[in-house]
DNA sequence: AAGAAGATCAAT
DNA sequence: TTGATCTTCTTG
């Protein structure tokens, strides 16, 4: 983290994909001219991991051996909704995977998201990880682009909010959402009594 | 060439 | 609960 803008650097994301998934909750993701706070996320790993995409798709096993830690990893799902994460990579064990951006807080930028969404409600902006995607205007165009630049105009990046009371605190793990393979690892993350969130804590089926 | 599955969402 | 919608990958 640069402690001037509380950036987030590629170092965040040289490590596991579970550790970096539940840091993120807290964090500000901020995109164009609009951000807001990761309140839900999950992890996939290269891995041991039957959900990740590495597990069935050849194209994302290449795009992990192709680019660095910090690299959004966009993919279009269902034929309607662009899904964001980002890709993670750990130099030390070897470890790989991704982190999918499932839903934000909105802070700045509401607006423009309301226009993309055609909603009103805060809660009915970035509430689930295509609706986050929608609000923010990210789409296939932006597959690869890096998220962790220390440019001052690049794109997209995290910045962590400073917190007065120390480490970030009310994490939850769940199970994941959606998936048919891997059900039983707990590596979704959510902001406590959030209303942003997709899906409230335990009301996976 | 054709079929199936899929990290979703909104309307019914 | 269902329909919309399309890319990637597998099979024939």
């Amino acid at each position: 983290m640069d402690p001037k803008t509380g950036r987030l650097g590629k170092a965040f994301f040289k490590r596991d994909a579970v550790c970096c998934a539940r840091e993120l909750i807290g964090a500000e993701f901020r995109w164009d001219g609009c951000s807001g706070i990761v309140v839900e996320t999950e992890a996939y790993a290269e891995i041991g991991d039957e959900a990740c995409h590495t597990f069935f798709r050849p194209s994302a096993r290449r795009f992990v051996e192709e680019h660095p830690a910090g690299t959004a990893y966009v993919y279009l799902n269902y034929g309607m909704y662009w899904l964001t994460n980002v890709l993670v990579k750990n130099p030390l064990n070897g470890h790989r995977g991704f982190v999918l951006l499932r839903a934000l807080q909105p802070v700045h930028g509401c607006d423009v998201m309301r226009e993309r969404r055609g909603r009103d409600r805060l809660t009915d902006l970035c509430s689930g990880p295509g609706k986050l995607s929608m609000a923010l205007g990210i789409t296939g165009d932006h597959h690869g682009i890096n998220l962790v630049d220390d440019e001052t105009e690049s794109r997209g990046f995290f910045r962590s909010i400073p917190s007065k009371n120390g480490p970030q605190r009310g994490v939850l793990a769940d199970r994941r959402i959606g998936i048919s393979r891997s059900q039983e690892l707990a590596w979704r993350f959510l902001a406590d009594d959030n209303a942003h969130v997709s899906v409230r804590f335990g009301r996976v089926k």
